[in-house]
RNA sequence: GCUCUCGUGGCGGAAUGGUAGACGCGCAGGAUUUAGGAUCCUGUGGGAGUAAUCCUGUAGAGGUUCGAAUCCUCUCGAGAGCACCA
């Protein structure tokens, strides 16, 4: 026989994934689809450094998924887009001095070669880049529903500042008191902010994670974060005031034992209880607490000031001391605790410093009622999770399309001293006065080219140096006004975009306005004034129907929520709960009919190399692309699905990628192979447990055992010889791991439709049954003994105690022993107790 | 400090109460080759033995069970998350 030509992974491979996007055999009819499958991968952002391995490792476990729902039948609608808007793109183009704007199309562009190459089965007629024009409209969008909603709100706060990115984070953004971007320590400074109210879904958000299918850690981290405690608050008065503080506790069982309360240097009591004697050291203390970041240290000595002043226990009836201290956060509770010195090791340590008063106490459970009775206190539930900060001083965002008009401010008023939707309840706190949304029809309120996009440091972003920028009219009154300059969280470009997806180009409306829009700005004439001075042009063209969805409410139903989100654990508190926030807000403001975007969730592990996590920072990074070329994307990905299970942590070793490609070459010599004539028997058994197994162990994402169970099945055929049959149901369930080799043939074997849009394999449990089993006989446990028998005869206890007995080896163990008692497996063993 | 997860050959890992180490990498021996590479075959947890076979073994100690890598308790080690949350 000749010798067979090589397995040619580069023409195939192209040839293929060329063939595909022709046929468009990955773009499901979003109208009509009957068994609509949304499988859904957290999309990257383009850096410039390209896709390394750890997303080829993710993308590839949800595509394998993908193209399996596919051959069940589903109708699977796979997406890809890229997170192309905020900080993390912005900061690569400074460090290569050249606008964002600029890099993001190469960078993105990149991507999808990338993408393509590793064979993924993307949607690529509906991509989603959240810094393009009609994307980001329906992200200020978005914004403009919270603000009416009451659900964004203006509020100067101590927020945390990264020094080195020059902007404010979200407290989801600090890691270890560090910048989840650059690792730089971050600081505490007072600035005017735009928040979201997540903090009133945080019972939602906590209860609905009983209904999602989610790993359990994830699951966990949120909990945590959420950090809800049960308790009540209790009012003390002040000594010689009709005032009360409000204190949160979860003990009010030891109230008995509160011997004095203390206050956060930031709360606003400090200067009402604070007496004249005592202003200067008290002063002195919280001037010295300004600056610090997040908190004191645990292991720092408890310092703290003694205020002159005093308040009532309710229980005891006794005056007690009020003190300043840092361990007190602001930012918790009421910013105000009680001290129980007895049974809370904090104040304990607090009150040993300050030579203040323990009581031994009795806890006393009745306390909780006589609380609520007495009229001390109420009920009260504290949570760790804080609002959401979405304001950033940055360029690479959307701009946050807002509105201030100061004389409207001077006369008190506010969108919401017009609006006849229902305001929050706890409006009091916030500053909106004078603050109006920018009108729906408006939008979007476009980022303009600027020259000096570098952040400036200053508290304010860089468009607040542009007043063609953010000189603008009052919506209200039609005054001289001001946007906002600040431009919005990256977290919240994408805390929506798989709403998107499916509704790509499905709005032409929205396509011609932004074609319009880059017209105008690449022709440099228009530039950014479009938007801005559409209030004085209400002939404009380019309006928005205030009916205008960004998604299609029809297709919205048939796709939405995603059936199967798969992504990485780094997002538990961040993405994960950002989208679910603003899902909640999207369904009960009547957008979007269900609460939870992702009823299931798969995270996958992160891949090692060289003994720590793959990334960029650390420099570890491993390009795919020079092991597609070598070993071809088929290879890789079989290697790459076969180093450990999905949600592991894997190890890339070049070793293990040469054994994989032996195993292609393998497969391609087998189904090369003139196929044996008949079926050999061992092998059609061997065929349908491997159905059953691989189908099982995909449903799972455990497809490193699932391509073991497929090596196995190989190795039986290349022994026993493979039938036409044989080499068909290999092709189909090497189908989602190797889809251009199995695509190359299943079209040798003569068929015209692409494998991947063929049917899974069927398993038939009585062709899977063995003949012959072998039966473990045990004494006292132990392995003595194997006995093959026929498969009837495995399923007797009877017979198989019979052959056991005469077993030499058996014999010889029971020689003037007494059997006590036999335990039967029937099918597996017999274990003889003696 | 608290919470959670995890400790299995030289390596990645199978086995989730029933034959520990599937599958692969690596290694060793052999075949083929002028040689190397590639490929194929055989072996491969440790120990004893020519061998059949036996002993031992899933971080360590104890427990439950006819039977434990798997369940329970403690100890040690690694990792992750939260971190003065009242």
């Amino acid at each position: 026989m000749a010798k067979k030509s090589k397995y040619d992974h580069r023409s195939i491979e192209a040839k293929w994934q060329e063939a595909w996007a022709g046929e468009g055999i990955y773009t499901p009819d979003v109208n009509k689809a009957k068994n609509p499958f949304y499988n859904l991968w957290m999309f990257p952002y383009p850096s410039a450094e390209g896709l390394h391995a750890g997303h080829a490792y993710a993308s590839t476990g949800s595509d394998i998924y993908g193209r399996f729902m596919r051959m069940q039948g589903k109708d699977v609608f796979q997406p890809i887009g890229y997170d192309s808007f905020g900080i993390h793109s912005e900061n690569y183009a400074l460090k290569v001095g050249e606008n964002p704007e600029t890099i993001v199309p190469k960078t993105s562009k990149n991507y999808e070669r990338q993408l393509k190459s590793l064979g993924h089965g993307y949607d690529w007629t509906r991509t989603v880049t959240t810094s393009d024009i009609d994307y980001y409209v329906w992200t200020q969008w978005l914004f403009v529903q919270l603000f009416k909603a009451g659900l964004a709100y203006r509020k100067e706060a101590k927020v945390n500042w990264c020094p080195s990115c020059k902007t404010v984070l979200a407290d989801e953004q600090v890691i270890n008191g560090k910048c989840e971007r650059c690792s730089t320590e971050v600081q505490k400074k007072d600035l005017a902010q735009w928040f979201f109210r997540i903090t009133d879904y945080a019972d939602k958000l906590l209860a609905n994670l009983e209904k999602i299918d989610w790993p359990g850690h994830i699951k966990l981290s949120q909990k945590n974060w959420i950090g809800k405690s049960e308790g009540e608050s209790i009012r003390f008065r002040l000594v010689g005031s009709s005032e009360y503080i409000e204190v949160f506790t979860t003990r009010p069982d030891t109230l008995y034992g509160a011997t004095f309360l203390v206050l956060s240097p930031h709360s606003a009591w400090v200067g009402k209880v604070t007496t004249k004697e005592n202003m200067g050291k008290v002063s002195e203390y919280v001037k010295n607490h300004q600056q610090s970041a997040i908190n004191n240290q645990q292991s720092k000595l408890k310092t703290g000031v003694f205020t002159g002043g005093y308040t009532i226990n309710p229980a005891t009836g006794e005056e007690i001391p009020i003190w300043v201290s840092d361990y007190v956060l602001e930012g918790y509770g009421s910013g105000a605790i009680m001290g129980v010195p007895s049974h809370d090791e904090r104040d304990k340590e607090f009150a040993l410093t300050h030579k203040l008063e323990v009581r031994q106490i009795v806890p006393d459970e009745g306390l909780w009622d006589i609380v609520e009775q007495k009229d001390w206190g109420r009920r009260a539930v504290s949570f760790h999770l804080r609002d959401w900060l979405i304001s950033r001083q940055r360029y690479w965002g959307p701009p946050i399309p807002a509105i201030y008009c100061p004389r409207c401010a001077k006369e008190g008023k506010s969108y919401f001293s017009e609006a006849k939707g229902q305001i929050h309840a706890d409006q009091n706190d916030w500053e909106h006065t004078g603050w109006y949304p920018v009108d729906e029809n408006e939008l979007p309120v476009k980022l303009p080219h600027i020259e000096d996009y570098r952040p400036v440091g200053t508290g304010k972003g860089p468009l607040a140096n542009h007043p063609e920028f953010y000189e603008t009219v009052c919506p209200a009154c039609g005054s001289k006004a001001m946007r906002e300059t600040d431009v919005s969280d990256t977290f919240l470009d994408s805390s929506w975009y798989f709403l998107r997806y499916p509704s790509v180009g499905t709005e032409s409306k929205l396509e011609d306005r932004s074609l319009m829009l880059d017209e105008d700005v690449r022709s440099g004439k228009v530039g950014n004034r479009v938007s801005n001075f559409k209030l004085q042009n209400p002939d404009s063209h380019i309006q928005l129907p205030t009916s205008s969805l960004p998604w299609d409410p029809e297709i919205t139903r048939r796709w939405l929520p995603v059936d199967l989100y798969f992504g990485g654990a780094e997002h538990a508190v961040l993405h994960l709960m950002y989208s679910r926030f603003m899902t909640m807000v999207l369904h009960d403001i009547g957008k979007v009919d269900f609460e939870e975007p992702f009823p299931r969730f798969f995270a996958h592990g992160l891949m090692i190399k060289d003994s720590a996590k793959m990334s960029k920072s650390k420099g570890n990074v491993v390009n795919p692309d020079p092991y597609i070329e070598k070993f071809g994307a088929d290879a890789l990905r079989l290697y790459l699905m076969f180093i450990g299970p999905m949600d592991g942590s894997p190890v890339f070793r070049d070793t293990g990628m040469e054994g994989m490609k032996r195993f292609v070459n393998r497969l391609w010599e087998l189904f090369t192979t003139k196929p044996a004539e008949k079926s050999n028997k061992e092998a059609t058994i061997k065929m349908h447990q491997t159905i059953n197994k691989v189908t099982e162990d995909i449903q799972n994402f455990r497809y490193n055992v699932a391509i073991a169970a497929i090596m196995e099945y190989v190795n039986v055929l290349k022994e026993n010889g493979a039938s036409a049959e044989a080499l068909k149901n290999l092709a189909l369930m090497l189908a989602p791991f190797a889809p251009h080799m199995t695509e190359e043939v299943w079209h040798m074997m003569g068929n015209t439709s692409s494998i991947h849009k063929a049917s899974w394999p069927q398993f038939d449990p009585d062709l899977a049954r063995e003949k012959r089993v072998v039966v473990v006989v045990q004494i006292n446990g132990k392995l003595r003994a194997e006995l093959e028998v026929n498969s009837l005869q495995g399923q007797n206890q009877e017979e198989i105690e019979k052959l056991s007995k005469s077993d030499p080896n058996i014999v010889k163990w029971l020689e003037g022993k007494k059997v006590k008692k036999a335990v039967f497996v029937p099918g597996r063993l017999i274990n003889f107790v003696i």
